[in-house]
RNA sequence: GCGGCUGUAGCUCAGCGGAUUAGAGCAUCGGUCUACGGAACCGAGGGUCGGGGGUUCGAAUCCCUCCAGCCGCACCA
């Protein structure tokens, strides 16, 4: 089916054609009317005509009787009203609809860096925005047809590596692996760390095995490929446990670059760009200045002949160029590291590696922050693990669950707690600006009340419960919408609205776009709730609020696993 | 110093060119109530949209400037 918003925007174009080619007619939804118009206003001054009257000019021209009446109003504005026939039509298409009036774009390939964790180190909160956002983009551009390649830019080389490695050997292999396995990286760090600043023969040997790593010596590589084997599987639970889409196919992490980076030097010296400073190889792309004023570099290659990030990010834009083929890459990585982006897409863009008609975007978020506004942190000042998040958040899911008397089995219960969980943790995560720096509280994203997920994961088991009440099966073929109750077509009219707000969230790469619209539409489903009997309602009326409320329950739940979040039929 | 982001009700946040009363959630206060699941709903109070200029018929929204906070600015990602 075609969605309202489009086909009400076909027809403004039309008509705004036959006046100025091309021009945007702005349709938005309007607290006012159904939808309202604001393209006229620009439009009158673009041709230096009263507003008014290019209002009259454009309705002229407008053909739209069947789907709205329109209405001028203030200094130009058209307000559009839906036609009765017209909101019956489209949501008869959208009870037959699984994709809920959202269209299928012609696919194209996007690639999505995100999540990042590092080898032997635990995931704690400064990896939940890039995982949580990365993945609810992922599954929005799966949605709307395009072929998402999900890289997983992991953490898994450098200087760190050769301490890391004594310390396995040091261990022995089956206990650093049992170490690794049952999820405590940070102690496994910890461990490596403290020797390496204790034991200056630790500290050499840890150099010695860098050496060795980056010479290709094989009974190292096996040892490294042990951490990061090992590392691979734990990320892979708790993503699990987040239900994340990401799996150790995604997995390409710093070191599948390395082969890469030599042409990267190359290639960049070949095409005039590098210049030597400071013993290192850098390129100084236009536009960028140190505090001094001074052209900043791109350090491609260290004074002491190793590879920087920058180069691994170089490679890794030619590999997604070359050959994943993408036509689009975003990177779903925190703010502070903007500059460093607009460096290497700006370096990679004059290299010709990257051509304009590659759309590659630092999706940038801010901060999580702990109560006291600083960086979220325990007490004792160390960073949190995600599991341990998540724990929390299921013990307070379980608590609150058990004082309702819910008819599941404890197992049942368990999974339910789960689910709140993760809803409660992604929701809080998506459904700010991602660019602001937000405060975790768990008390307030976990609550039943408000904007939360568990919100909505609430009025969604209500919707369902309904239909669970029903005595026999009921049937919407012939249903017709006469939407004689205000809030029944304030409801419908949020279930037609499911399109824009998935493309906004889209276009903005803004998940919070989504959220917004849900917890709207969840609050208009509540007033309609309160209003309009649905079981013990006459028929027509009981089919056709029926209807209301499959469409309603259809939209959170489709909604909401776009953003991640399951929709649990009970809770 | 340069650059980026942020500054909207007590708190947490939407809105980022458009319309007489700037929205929501939480909190506060007051209602609805033997219920198609009350973990709900309805209502009220509460804001000079950081300050000041400017553009415009119209600015929280665009431009300039100032203030405050956070972040980045050469070999760690």
């Amino acid at each position: 089916m075609t969605s309202t918003y489009d086909l009400l925007r076909d027809r403004l174009r039309r008509a705004f054609d036959a006046i100025d080619e091309g021009a945007d007619p702005v349709l938005r939804i309007s607290e006012r009317s159904d939808y309202q118009v604001n393209g006229v206003m620009a439009l009158a001054k673009a041709q230096g005509v009263a507003p008014r009257e290019m209002a009259a000019r454009v309705l002229e021209h407008l053909e739209i009787d069947d789907l709205a009446e329109v209405e001028v109003a203030g200094p130009g504005f058209l307000n559009l009203t839906l036609t009765d026939s017209f909101l019956n039509a489209q949501l008869r298409a959208l009870l037959g609809d699984d994709r809920l009036g959202v269209g299928l774009v012609e696919k194209r390939t996007v690639v999505i860096d995100y999540s990042a964790p590092n080898v032997a180190k635990e995931m704690h909160v400064g990896h939940l925005r890039s995982t949580v956002i990365g993945d609810s983009l992922a599954r929005m551009y799966r949605f709307q047809g395009d072929r998402v390649i999900a890289r997983n830019h992991v953490g898994d080389w450098g200087t760190p590596f050769g301490m890391l490695i004594e310390h396995l050997v040091d261990l022995g292999e089956d206990e650093a692996v049992a170490s690794l396995s049952i999820g405590d990286l940070d102690g496994f760090y910890r461990g490596a760390r403290a020797k390496f600043d204790a034991d200056e023969g630790f500290k050499e040997r840890s150099r010695s095995r860098v050496v060795a790593l980056q010479g290709g010596d094989p009974e190292t590589r096996r040892l490294w490929r042990m951490l990061v084997d090992e590392s691979v599987k734990y990320f892979a639970e708790v993503y699990a446990a987040l239900d994340v889409t990401l799996t150790p196919e995604d997995v390409t992490g710093e070191s599948y670059y390395n082969d890469m980076l030599e042409a990267v030097v190359r290639d960049l010296d070949t095409a005039g760009l590098l210049v030597e400073s400071g013993g290192a190889l850098c390129v100084f792309p236009e536009g960028f200045v140190n505090r001094e004023g001074e052209p900043l570099p791109l350090i491609v290659r260290k004074s002491d002949e190793g590879f920087g990030y920058a180069a691994t990010d170089l490679a890794a834009v030619r590999d997604r160029v070359d050959h994943l083929h993408a036509d689009e890459i975003l990177y779903v990585v925190g703010a502070p590291q903007g500059q460093h982006f607009d460096m290497v897409f700006a370096v990679a863009r004059a290299a010709g590696w990257l051509l304009d008609s590659v759309r590659c975007v630092h999706v940038a978020f801010g901060n999580v922050l702990g109560p006291d506004r600083k960086m979220f942190a325990s007490r004792s000042g160390e960073t949190i693990k995600l599991i341990d998040l998540l724990d929390e958040a299921r013990e307070r899911a379980l608590s609150a669950l058990r004082q309702r008397s819910l008819d599941v089995a404890p197992e049942a219960r368990e999974r339910l707690a789960t689910q709140i969980a993760r809803a409660a943790i992604k929701y809080a995560d998506l459904s700010t600006d991602r660019q602001r720096d937000y405060v975790f509280d768990l008390d307030r994203m976990i609550a039943f009340e408000g904007d939360t997920g568990p919100y909505l994961q609430y009025a969604h088991a209500r919707l369902r419960s309904i239909f669970r009440r029903l005595d026999a099966p009921w049937d919407g073929a012939d249903v017709t919408f006469d939407l004689a109750e205000s809030a029944e077509r304030t409801l419908a009219l949020g279930l037609l609205h499911f399109p824009e707000a998935l493309d906004g969230a889209l276009a903005t790469l803004q998940p919070h776009r989504l959220s917004g619209y849900l917890f709207d539409l969840a609050q208009r489903f509540t007033t309609f709730y309160e209003a309009c009997p649905v079981l013990s309602a006459p028929e027509p009326t009981r089919t056709q609020r029926l209807a209301l409320c499959e469409l309603c329950a259809r939209t959170l739940s489709l909604g909401l696993s776009l953003l991640g979040i399951e929709a649990p039929d009970q809770m």
